[in-house]
DNA sequence: GTTCTATTTGAACGCATGTTCATATAAGCT
DNA sequence: AGCTTATATGAACATGCGTTCAAATAGAAC
């Protein structure tokens, strides 16, 4: 049989979406195969196609996706008035975006090998669009004369790493509540990067 | 023809693992295959099991055996008169450790989640050994009164985060020394926790 | 109710996978 | 020189992979 009941491309497209994303954040882009996606969906691996060229772009259009939102959503802020204001709202914007995104942080810097070269460089682009936000910041802080940092370049992906660690063991529900991982995150930062 | 010249067990079992190491930094275990390493090494696929009862204790190895190495450096550092001596101790012996070892550090935290269950527990121990070497520090420190931490915990975490971004980005040769990327990331630690 | 078209099936393609094993061979020992 | 044993081969196993495509079918349009 073809074409069940209320199956749709507007529903079916979606959804491989979503089980990829599912699947991919929980075992590995290379370890997870299209038949699998096919299954979670409740699909033959065949119809995939009628919604992906291949594999490789349902990883592809995953990351730009995520990478696009994020960047929009950074760029949406609130101008501020001082670095030391904006750098706050970034810690904040920060650590609440990746918190409701998971899987699909996760997937971003997990599968980034996993990319073809031309793919990489598209993504990799995003993120230093990215970086650059903050370093911006942190620039203009330094000039303010609120911060101090003997290298902007690597300020920045320090603390960007440091944020994202929040990802590897927070956990909705457990000891901490999102205000006061916020919190504690932004005391560090601060500290980390004031005169 | 078998046993080709010169070859044995002491030299073709390291050779085996070293392949191993480099293939799954750079691919990932999953994509890489029992044949690409064996390609590698100069044998057929089938000579690898002379040394590995099976591809997952390949990978569980090379993670044990640096999770190992580490944990013995690091027990090995000479003891410090205070917390602030023993934190710069730490960030030093951190930086410098795992730069030494990039292939193994990659490998120690992206392929975590293709170890069996069994093989996963065993190395999270060794990891929760680590970061409680440095909890020790930081909450020494704290008792001290030279650092202040809303969090003791999520400090270690956050700290950890801050110093293995250097991985991602740091190579030898270029714009930074060894010295002064342990200097840069020290400034910031040591402001991120202190009093 | 018939036609049209988007959607899905299910089988097939060639190739790769991890692992096993009988066989062959080279090194070490006497 | 001959024997033993560690080591490597190369073929085979069953299974799975990403992808393609003719055929089948269900919903929409008339």
């Amino acid at each position: 049989m073809a074409r069940t009941q209320g199956s749709h491309s507007d529903i079916t497209g979606p959804r491989i979406r979503k089980a990829a994303l599912h699947l991919f954040a929980r075992y590995g882009y290379a370890a997870v195969s299209m038949r699998q996606i096919a299954a979670e969906v409740g699909v033959q691996a065949g119809a995939l196609y009628n919604y992906t060229p291949d594999k490789q772009s349902l990883l592809y259009r995953l990351m730009r996706d995520h990478m696009e939102e994020l960047l929009a959503a950074q760029k949406g802020l609130p101008p501020q008035d001082c670095a030391l204001d904006a750098l706050r709202q970034f810690v904040g914007f920060h650590i609440r975006f990746h918190m409701q995104r998971p899987e699909e942080v996760f997937i971003a810097y997990m599968e980034l090998r996993n990319l073809t070269p031309e793919n990489f460089a598209e993504i990799e682009a995003l993120r230093r669009d990215y970086e650059d936000a903050l370093q911006g910041i942190l620039v203009a802080g330094q000039a303010e004369g609120v911060f101090a940092l003997q290298d902007a370049k690597i300020a920045t992906l320090a603390v960007i790493a440091m944020l994202n660690g929040v990802m590897t063991w927070y956990r909705a529900g457990g000891r901490l509540s999102l205000d006061q991982v916020e919190q504690i995150y932004w005391d560090m930062v601060r500290k980390a990067v004031s005169a």
